[in-house]
DNA sequence: AATCCCAGCAACCGCCATCTG
DNA sequence: ACAGATGGCGGTTGCTGGGAT
Protein backbone atom coordinates (compact mmCIF):
# COMPACT_ATOMS: atom_id res chain seq x y z
CA UNK A 1 0.00 0.00 0.00
CA UNK A 2 0.91 3.77 -0.21
CA UNK A 3 2.74 5.60 2.65
CA UNK A 4 1.62 6.73 6.11
CA UNK A 5 0.56 10.28 6.89
CA UNK A 6 2.50 13.17 6.05
CA UNK A 7 1.38 14.28 9.30
CA UNK A 8 -1.00 14.21 11.97
CA UNK A 9 -3.28 17.37 11.28
CA UNK A 10 -4.36 17.56 15.17
CA UNK A 11 -1.63 19.11 17.51
CA UNK A 12 -0.37 21.22 14.98
CA UNK A 13 0.55 24.84 15.19
CA UNK A 14 -0.77 27.32 12.52
CA UNK A 15 -0.30 30.96 11.80
CA UNK A 16 2.29 32.96 12.03
CA UNK A 17 6.37 31.93 12.72
CA UNK A 18 7.84 32.39 16.14
CA UNK A 19 11.73 33.20 16.20
CA UNK A 20 11.94 29.81 18.36
CA UNK A 21 10.66 27.68 15.25
CA UNK A 22 12.60 29.58 12.82
CA UNK A 23 15.59 28.60 14.32
CA UNK A 24 15.26 25.39 14.88
CA UNK A 25 13.87 25.13 11.36
CA UNK A 26 17.25 26.90 10.39
CA UNK A 27 19.33 24.76 12.84
CA UNK A 28 18.09 21.22 11.40
CA UNK A 29 18.21 22.29 7.69
CA UNK A 30 22.09 23.60 8.16
CA UNK A 31 22.86 20.26 9.85
CA UNK A 32 20.94 17.49 8.12
CA UNK A 33 20.11 19.60 4.95
CA UNK A 34 16.70 20.05 2.92
CA UNK A 35 15.24 16.28 3.11
CA UNK A 36 11.92 14.67 3.81
CA UNK A 37 9.71 17.75 5.12
CA UNK A 38 7.34 14.78 6.22
CA UNK A 39 9.66 13.38 9.18
CA UNK A 40 11.33 16.90 9.38
CA UNK A 41 9.09 18.68 11.59
CA UNK A 42 9.57 15.63 14.22
CA UNK A 43 13.08 15.27 13.76
CA UNK A 44 13.53 19.02 14.58
CA UNK A 45 11.21 19.40 17.85
CA UNK A 46 8.52 21.42 15.72
CA UNK A 47 4.93 21.00 15.93
CA UNK A 48 4.03 22.03 12.72
CA UNK A 49 3.08 20.51 9.43
CA UNK A 50 5.89 19.27 7.08
CA UNK A 51 4.24 21.76 4.63
CA UNK A 52 4.28 24.61 6.26
CA UNK A 53 7.74 23.76 7.27
CA UNK A 54 8.66 23.78 3.76
CA UNK A 55 6.99 26.82 3.09
CA UNK A 56 8.43 28.41 5.33
CA UNK A 57 11.92 27.21 4.41
CA UNK A 58 11.52 28.42 0.79
CA UNK A 59 9.83 31.76 0.89
CA UNK A 60 11.80 33.02 4.44
CA UNK A 61 14.41 31.25 5.67
CA UNK A 62 16.42 29.87 2.60
CA UNK A 63 19.92 31.66 3.14
CA UNK A 64 20.29 32.74 -0.43
CA UNK A 65 16.99 34.88 -0.24
CA UNK A 66 17.55 38.47 -1.38
CA UNK A 67 14.86 40.00 0.09
CA UNK A 68 14.15 43.88 -0.23
CA UNK A 69 12.68 45.77 -2.79
CA UNK A 70 12.50 44.93 -6.09
CA UNK A 71 15.09 46.62 -8.72
CA UNK A 72 13.44 48.34 -11.76
CA UNK A 73 15.40 45.97 -13.72
CA UNK A 74 13.37 42.96 -11.91
CA UNK A 75 10.07 44.67 -12.22
CA UNK A 76 10.78 44.85 -16.27
CA UNK A 77 11.70 41.61 -16.01
CA UNK A 78 8.91 40.12 -13.80
CA UNK A 79 6.52 42.04 -17.06
CA UNK A 80 8.41 40.15 -19.80
CA UNK A 81 8.34 36.83 -17.88
CA UNK A 82 4.94 37.36 -17.07
CA UNK A 83 4.30 37.61 -20.50
CA UNK A 84 5.75 34.54 -21.89
CA UNK A 85 4.78 32.47 -19.30
CA UNK A 86 1.52 33.62 -17.61
CA UNK A 87 1.28 32.76 -13.92
CA UNK A 88 3.79 30.10 -13.09
CA UNK A 89 5.35 31.91 -10.92
CA UNK A 90 7.74 29.72 -9.89
CA UNK A 91 8.80 29.78 -13.80
CA UNK A 92 9.70 33.11 -13.19
CA UNK A 93 11.15 33.06 -9.50
CA UNK A 94 13.36 30.21 -11.22
CA UNK A 95 14.76 33.18 -13.24
CA UNK A 96 15.01 35.90 -10.58
CA UNK A 97 18.03 35.47 -8.39
CA UNK A 98 17.34 35.40 -4.49
CA UNK A 99 13.12 35.92 -5.28
CA UNK A 100 10.65 33.21 -4.15
CA UNK A 101 7.70 32.37 -6.20
CA UNK A 102 5.15 33.60 -3.29
CA UNK A 103 7.02 36.94 -3.36
CA UNK A 104 7.31 37.40 -7.18
CA UNK A 105 2.87 37.13 -6.87
CA UNK A 106 2.83 39.01 -4.05
CA UNK A 107 4.46 41.66 -6.03
CA UNK A 108 2.26 41.23 -9.19
CA UNK A 109 -0.52 41.80 -7.48
CA UNK A 110 0.51 44.26 -5.28
CA UNK A 111 2.28 46.62 -7.45
CA UNK A 112 2.93 45.46 -10.82
CA UNK A 113 -0.53 45.09 -11.79
CA UNK A 114 -1.06 48.92 -10.95
CA UNK A 115 2.06 49.65 -12.67
CA UNK A 116 0.99 48.18 -16.00
CA UNK A 117 -2.79 49.68 -15.38
CA UNK A 118 -1.00 53.03 -15.10
CA UNK A 119 0.29 52.59 -18.45
CA UNK A 120 -2.54 51.71 -19.87
CA UNK A 121 -1.58 47.95 -20.22
CA UNK A 122 -3.94 45.31 -18.92
CA UNK A 123 -2.18 42.91 -16.83
CA UNK A 124 -3.34 40.13 -17.88
CA UNK A 125 -3.22 40.28 -21.51
CA UNK A 126 -0.48 42.47 -21.53
CA UNK A 127 -1.91 44.79 -24.21
CA UNK A 128 -3.00 47.96 -24.32
CA UNK A 129 -6.75 48.70 -22.32
CA UNK A 130 -8.01 50.36 -25.63
CA UNK A 131 -7.35 47.45 -27.35
CA UNK A 132 -5.08 49.15 -30.03
CA UNK A 133 -1.42 48.18 -29.66
CA UNK A 134 0.55 48.10 -26.86
CA UNK A 135 2.58 51.74 -26.58
CA UNK A 136 5.72 51.72 -26.77
CA UNK A 137 7.82 50.85 -23.12
CA UNK A 138 11.23 51.29 -22.65
CA UNK A 139 12.55 47.90 -22.62
CA UNK A 140 11.78 45.83 -26.05
CA UNK A 141 9.75 42.90 -26.59
CA UNK A 142 10.15 40.07 -28.42
CA UNK A 143 8.16 38.98 -31.32
CA UNK A 144 6.52 35.38 -31.89
CA UNK A 145 4.96 34.78 -35.21
CA UNK A 146 4.32 32.28 -37.16
CA UNK A 147 7.76 29.89 -36.63
CA UNK A 148 9.99 32.82 -36.89
CA UNK A 149 12.91 32.42 -35.03
CA UNK A 150 13.05 35.32 -32.32
CA UNK A 151 16.14 37.21 -31.38
CA UNK A 152 17.09 37.15 -27.43
CA UNK A 153 20.25 38.62 -25.64
CA UNK A 154 21.95 40.16 -23.40
CA UNK A 155 25.17 41.15 -24.68
CA UNK A 156 24.52 43.46 -27.43
CA UNK A 157 23.97 43.23 -31.22
CA UNK A 158 26.83 42.05 -31.96
CA UNK A 159 26.42 38.42 -29.77
CA UNK A 160 22.87 38.07 -30.94
CA UNK A 161 21.06 34.49 -31.33
CA UNK A 162 19.39 33.29 -32.74
CA UNK A 163 16.03 30.83 -30.63
CA UNK A 164 13.36 28.96 -32.22
CA UNK A 165 10.42 29.54 -30.06
CA UNK A 166 10.03 26.18 -27.66
CA UNK A 167 7.38 23.91 -28.61
CA UNK A 168 5.98 24.70 -24.77
CA UNK A 169 5.92 28.09 -25.67
CA UNK A 170 3.81 27.54 -28.74
CA UNK A 171 1.01 25.00 -27.02
CA UNK A 172 0.41 27.12 -24.23
CA UNK A 173 -3.19 27.62 -23.36
CA UNK A 174 -5.13 29.88 -25.66
CA UNK A 175 -5.25 33.16 -23.60
CA UNK A 176 -1.14 32.88 -23.47
CA UNK A 177 -0.94 32.25 -27.00
CA UNK A 178 -3.02 35.44 -27.54
CA UNK A 179 -0.42 37.09 -25.49
CA UNK A 180 2.27 36.43 -27.47
CA UNK A 181 0.31 36.38 -30.91
CA UNK A 182 -0.30 39.89 -29.34
CA UNK A 183 3.04 40.84 -28.29
CA UNK A 184 3.54 40.44 -32.51
CA UNK A 185 0.86 41.92 -33.76
CA UNK A 186 1.17 44.82 -31.51
CA UNK A 187 4.53 45.69 -33.53
CA UNK A 188 6.35 47.72 -30.71
CA UNK A 189 9.47 45.72 -31.14
CA UNK A 190 11.24 45.66 -34.64
CA UNK A 191 14.10 44.39 -34.78
CA UNK A 192 15.97 47.53 -35.49
CA UNK A 193 14.79 48.59 -32.22
CA UNK A 194 16.61 45.86 -30.74
CA UNK A 195 19.79 46.27 -32.40
CA UNK A 196 20.05 49.69 -30.40
CA UNK A 197 23.07 50.38 -28.64
CA UNK A 198 20.82 51.37 -25.80
CA UNK A 199 18.97 48.49 -25.35
CA UNK A 200 19.71 44.91 -24.39
CA UNK A 201 17.16 41.96 -24.87
CA UNK A 202 16.53 39.47 -22.38
CA UNK A 203 18.14 35.78 -23.02
CA UNK A 204 14.97 34.78 -22.29
CA UNK A 205 15.81 30.43 -24.41
CA UNK A 206 13.50 28.57 -21.61
CA UNK A 207 15.14 25.29 -22.09
CA UNK A 208 18.52 26.06 -21.71
CA UNK A 209 20.43 26.41 -18.80
CA UNK A 210 19.77 26.11 -14.77
CA UNK A 211 16.95 28.19 -13.87
CA UNK A 212 18.37 28.11 -10.37
CA UNK A 213 21.68 27.87 -8.78
CA UNK A 214 20.45 24.94 -6.30
CA UNK A 215 20.30 22.30 -8.97
CA UNK A 216 23.94 23.48 -10.26
CA UNK A 217 25.10 23.96 -6.73
CA UNK A 218 24.18 19.95 -5.71
CA UNK A 219 25.24 18.29 -8.70
CA UNK A 220 28.83 20.44 -7.83
CA UNK A 221 28.36 19.15 -4.44
CA UNK A 222 27.84 15.77 -5.58
CA UNK A 223 30.84 15.59 -7.57
CA UNK A 224 32.85 16.67 -5.33
CA UNK A 225 31.89 14.58 -2.24
CA UNK A 226 29.83 11.69 -4.34
CA UNK A 227 28.71 10.56 -0.12
CA UNK A 228 26.49 13.12 -0.58
CA UNK A 229 24.61 11.50 -3.85
CA UNK A 230 22.80 9.08 -1.39
CA UNK A 231 20.52 12.43 0.03
CA UNK A 232 19.30 13.47 -3.60
CA UNK A 233 17.67 16.14 -1.86
CA UNK A 234 20.72 17.75 0.35
CA UNK A 235 22.59 20.35 -1.34
CA UNK A 236 24.99 21.90 0.79
CA UNK A 237 26.16 26.00 0.99
CA UNK A 238 29.07 24.82 3.33
CA UNK A 239 30.40 23.35 0.79
CA UNK A 240 31.02 26.39 -1.53
CA UNK A 241 31.91 28.28 1.70
CA UNK A 242 30.42 31.82 1.67
CA UNK A 243 27.17 32.17 0.12
CA UNK A 244 27.51 32.83 -3.75
CA UNK A 245 25.82 35.62 -5.21
CA UNK A 246 23.85 35.06 -8.20
CA UNK A 247 23.67 38.04 -10.12
CA UNK A 248 21.15 38.77 -12.49
CA UNK A 249 22.85 37.32 -16.19
CA UNK A 250 24.76 34.57 -14.52
CA UNK A 251 20.99 33.28 -13.34
CA UNK A 252 19.45 33.83 -17.07
CA UNK A 253 22.29 32.18 -18.66
CA UNK A 254 24.32 35.41 -19.86
CA UNK A 255 27.16 35.81 -17.88
CA UNK A 256 30.18 37.58 -19.62
CA UNK A 257 33.57 38.41 -17.96
CA UNK A 258 32.63 42.58 -17.90
CA UNK A 259 29.95 41.89 -15.12
CA UNK A 260 31.15 43.31 -12.10
CA UNK A 261 28.21 42.33 -10.06
CA UNK A 262 28.26 38.79 -10.12
CA UNK A 263 30.82 36.60 -8.02
CA UNK A 264 29.39 33.37 -8.46
CA UNK A 265 30.71 32.54 -11.81
CA UNK A 266 34.48 33.62 -10.52
CA UNK A 267 33.16 30.95 -7.04
CA UNK A 268 32.07 28.49 -9.23
CA UNK A 269 34.59 28.49 -12.02
CA UNK A 270 37.59 27.93 -9.34
CA UNK A 271 35.63 25.20 -8.03
CA UNK A 272 34.57 23.27 -11.10
CA UNK A 273 38.35 23.47 -11.95
CA UNK A 274 39.11 22.01 -9.15
CA UNK A 275 36.40 18.72 -9.04
CA UNK A 276 35.64 18.42 -12.00
C1' DA B 1 -7.47 59.88 20.26
C1' DA B 2 -10.36 56.66 18.02
C1' DT B 3 -11.94 54.50 14.11
C1' DC B 4 -11.88 53.12 9.45
C1' DC B 5 -9.79 51.75 5.28
C1' DC B 6 -6.43 49.82 2.49
C1' DA B 7 -1.98 47.93 0.93
C1' DG B 8 1.36 44.52 1.72
C1' DC B 9 2.63 40.09 2.68
C1' DA B 10 3.02 35.63 5.23
C1' DA B 11 0.67 31.62 5.50
C1' DC B 12 -2.96 28.49 4.35
C1' DC B 13 -5.73 25.67 1.18
C1' DG B 14 -6.67 22.68 -2.41
C1' DC B 15 -5.26 20.67 -6.52
C1' DC B 16 -2.14 17.98 -9.42
C1' DA B 17 1.82 15.22 -10.99
C1' DT B 18 5.01 12.18 -9.31
C1' DC B 19 6.73 8.84 -6.29
C1' DT B 20 6.60 4.87 -3.26
C1' DG B 21 5.33 0.65 -0.97
C1' DA C 1 -1.03 -2.09 -11.21
C1' DC C 2 -2.73 0.57 -7.84
C1' DA C 3 -3.75 3.29 -3.69
C1' DG C 4 -2.24 6.75 -1.23
C1' DA C 5 1.63 9.85 0.38
C1' DT C 6 4.61 13.58 -1.00
C1' DG C 7 6.30 17.73 -3.00
C1' DG C 8 5.29 21.61 -5.52
C1' DC C 9 2.41 25.06 -7.31
C1' DG C 10 -1.11 28.84 -7.87
C1' DG C 11 -5.02 31.06 -5.76
C1' DT C 12 -6.84 32.97 -1.72
C1' DT C 13 -7.25 34.47 2.98
C1' DG C 14 -6.50 37.03 6.94
C1' DC C 15 -3.39 39.57 9.91
C1' DT C 16 -0.76 43.79 10.54
C1' DG C 17 0.76 48.41 10.15
C1' DG C 18 0.25 52.89 8.34
C1' DG C 19 -2.34 56.63 6.51
C1' DA C 20 -6.74 59.09 6.21
C1' DT C 21 -10.78 60.83 8.30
Amino acid sequence: MGRSPCCEKAHMNKGAWTKEEDQLLVDYIRKHGEGCWRSLPRAAGLQRCGKSCRLRWMNYLRPDLKRGNFTEEEDELIIKLHSLFGNKWSLIAGRLPGRTDNEIKNYWNTHIKRKLLSRGIDPNTHRSINGSATPPSKTTTPSLQNDEPVRFDFSGPDQQRTVKPEPMLLDREETNNNNINNCTSSGTTSEKDIQTDDDWVLNLELSVGPATTKSYRYELTRKANPDLAESTRRWSFELLGAQAEVCLCCRIGSHNESCRNCRTSDVLTTWESKIL
